[in-house]
DNA sequence: CCTTTCAGTTGCGATATGCAACCTAGTATG
DNA sequence: CATACTAGGTTGCATATCGCAACTGAAAGG
């Protein structure tokens, strides 16, 4: 595969682009971070992130929307309504929190709180990395990047 | 404290926003994206990711500013200025592969192409996770959000 | 009833984005 | 040398998105 195909495909069918989508606009991470913390009502999002509350709602509409909130009303007060993670949203965590500690590490210069414990060692996590699929660390020096057919005919001819 | 420095605290207490404040714009991703893979040029990201020239100039100026990418010109070529990752920017790496990994699972439903592999094995990279520090997987269930300052009494008390 | 709470919506000005045209320095061509 | 072309921007202007404050409407609570 030439350069120029491998930068064509590069840019027309990445995951990031499609995720980018959905969770990229201004407030989403923000959001996200807030339920992941156990936010779950409206109001609770407002003050706590201080976000307009016209973007809020349009917010939660669009994760609702993708299936990355789930909005329950609560059967015990009819006013409230309940917004939680699906698993959709549970699993945007390493984002979330890679994003969290290339911040720390990197711009605020230490640890945030609250921190994220091991709840049973009590020991914070640690940090996320790439890993080859045995576990090694890999830095970007022992990587590459490979046309999928590329690869396979590799797997093939060994 | 003026309404602007309050919200500037605001930005720098969380890991999250600290580092939205600096890639969280619209093409900020994607412009990493592009450099990961090998873009250097102008030109280049701008006929790949079909951005405006005025906002890429913009987010690459932003982007060196703070360190991200590094701006040189060409000693061959005065024309032409090269961008580059530096070690602050190369850190990204795990958040822009775990939302690469996220949109391929929930968005496009496939991995994109080309894939980045071990260069010495040839497989590809592993689902990102969240480890404990002595390397478990860890999910949201076996973890929990401590203050900082309850963690350490905690540990006093032990 | 009367008040408060919750989850929004509306109007409007400020900000950010996208597009096309233009600009300047440097390079290739004849 | 004159001319054309290239790389990396900048400028003007239209549109889209954001942020704030005020308002709404349904449901509790007293």
């Amino acid at each position: 595969m030439s350069r120029a195909e491998q930068l064509r495909d590069l840019f027309t069918e990445c995951g990031i682009s499609a995720a980018l989508e959905v969770v990229g606009e201004r407030w989403s991470f923000l959001i996200l971070r807030g339920a992941f913390n156990g936010l779950r009502h409206f109001e609770e999002f407002q003050t706590n992130l201080g976000i307009a509350r016209n973007i809020l709602s349009n917010r939660l509409g669009r994760l609702v929307e993708h299936g990355i909130l789930r909005r329950d009303p609560d059967p015990a007060d009819r006013r409230k309504v309940t917004y939680r993670l699906t698993e959709k949203g549970r699993d945007l965590l390493p984002v979330l929190l890679s994003l969290r500690q290339w911040g720390e590490r990197w711009i605020s210069g230490m640890p945030s709180n609250p921190v994220l414990v091991d709840r049973y060692t009590r020991k914070p996590i640690a940090p996320i990395i790439v890993q080859s699929a045995d576990g090694r660390e890999l830095s970007l020096r022992d990587m590459e990047w490979v046309d999928r057919d590329d690869l396979e005919r590799e797997a093939d001819a060994a």
